[in-house]
DNA sequence: TGCATTCATTGATGATTGTCAATACAATGA
DNA sequence: TCATTGTATTGACAATCATCAATGAATGCA
């Protein structure tokens, strides 16, 4: 749309298609996704069928609080769940949480 | 997998299939989505063919400085961008660039 | 019961971020 | 040239965040 004139730019609508509260939910699956350390962490557990956190700190190169701070943060995401069995904690991801955020996404754009 | 023993969780083996670089960059493009403000005016401008940054700061509810920064930290992501025509600022969507950071996502998982 | 191990929590600290008022810059029109 | 308008930048401040050392809680083994 090119604006017919050089005083208006365009038409004053209300393209605000995005709620608040909705925004919010998938703010919170994207900032858990916007951290590289949480990054190596989700593809670690995601190469994997479980893993267990004693199996992060290595490859990721950070302290145990650490690992166990960013799981919890991506667990409170939806973007994996983990089951304590004896003294391990074992972590996997949820499938579908990724392509839902994709699917919000594509929603955004009407046509196509 | 389940523990062989109680003694060993797993083989200590390198599931790290993600590289520091790659993690920085898809970090940013997460990142850039994990604001709501971002995220409405990213939602409001894959609904128009085009907005200008005038027409941004009603449907958000921010002032000027802040929609500003917030279409910088967006186009600095590679998820719009922006040409300068006369006194406006266009912003348009990059139509790809979220679908290829989910895609990436996804693809840390082989199977399936 | 006592000890070692695994993970979570707390406290502290330096860094980053979101926001706006004030200001500067750029483009247009008179 | 001067005034106006849309946008970007700067400065400041409060809030959030990433990180680790220290500590606590829970489990399993001897």
């Amino acid at each position: 749309m090119t604006p017919a004139n050089n005083f208006f730019c365009c038409a004053d609508s209300d393209p605000h298609s995005l709620e608040e509260d909705q925004a919010a939910v998938l703010s919170k699956v994207f900032s858990a996704l916007a951290d590289p350390v949480r990054l190596q962490i989700y593809a670690c557990i995601a190469a994997t069928d479980e893993i267990c956190s004693c199996n992060l700190e290595g490859p990721v190169g950070k302290s145990q609080p650490t690992i166990s701070h960013h799981t919890a943060k991506l667990a409170s995401a939806g973007l994996i769940v983990g089951e304590k069995r004896g003294r391990w904690m074992w972590w996997r991801v949820v499938p579908g949480m990724a392509e839902a955020a994709l699917n919000t996404i594509r929603g955004f754009t009407p046509s196509r």
